[in-house]
DNA sequence: CAAGATTGAGTCGTCAATCTTT
DNA sequence: AAAGATTGACGACTCAATCTTG
């Protein structure tokens, strides 16, 4: 079903995925003391109109399953990074803001994610391939979108 | 730090990489009741010579810790899919092989894997990116190799 | 009933510590 | 000491079940 090359190729991608979230969750850690998924939530939050998000927009904006979100909000509550409120107007639903602490440690994450990001993968892109992954990774999205696969609902 | 552009293909590359994990381990567990993890090491087994490889030997080839691994190979003697056997050349050591149920099912993982490898991937990709995607990957493994990141020894 | 969210169980992955053999 | 491998603890992710509110 697939030829040699192909085959070369996706273990090239596979073995290279790996080694950049490897290298990206340990610039991250060491400059800032998050994971790689604490970071993603955080940063979410970071970004967010008045600062606060609700699980569900969360979700929906880093692309994770919401049960998912909801554990690692969990954590990252129990590290005093962010905290849950109820919601006023939806009473089903909680509003996620970053702590002070969060607030700092957001700042110096984002730093060290871009500078990783920059060093280990956008230096080595050459002229248009930056474009042409962007434009690839919609095609597959599509692909896998129009078939039978579980989104979560 | 990153352009506009940069970002906006990080997370079209990032949802991309997340939907097609879930795409793939879907059509194995459908097919063949196997998670991609499982996956990668009966397949790695499938396709030694002897039909046996070592600890290190599995890690090596597949790139995972050597950890990883061995909770990996654990899980699926549980399972029944693989036996460790002594080595008998290096006292340190194991033969991991697969047994005959392992063997089958490994036939009908490959099929569905590489099924929805050519599906959702390598159908929608253009002339010459399958080998622009190995030069990049080359490129940014390279980038990360040279720097300071921790490999397991 | 749909939607928002949580929870618990089970698998998975990493790290540091450990043990044995080379 | 270095190499091969295991283990336990903890964080992370998925799935199904559940609970509450709209």
């Amino acid at each position: 079903v697939l030829t040699g090359a192909e085959w070369d190729a996706w273990r090239s991608f596979s073995s290279m995925r790996r080694r950049l979230d490897r290298a990206l969750e340990s610039e991250l850690q060491h400059d800032s003391a998050v994971s790689l998924p604490e970071f993603e939530i955080l940063f979410a939050l970071s970004d967010a109109p008045g600062g606060q998000l609700r699980i569900k927009d969360i979700a929906q904006h880093i692309d994770w399953e919401k049960s998912r979100v909801s554990h690692q909000v969990t954590r990252l509550e129990k590290r005093r990074l962010v905290t849950r409120r109820l919601c006023e107007t939806d009473a089903r639903g909680w509003w996620v803001t970053l702590t002070p602490a969060g607030s700092h440690t957001v700042l110096e994450a984002v730093r060290a994610h871009r500078g990783a990001l920059r060093r280990y993968f956008f230096d080595v892109l050459e002229e248009g391939e930056e474009r042409s992954l962007n434009d690839l990774s919609t095609r597959v999205v599509d692909a896998i979108g129009t078939s039978a696969v579980r989104q979560d609902a």
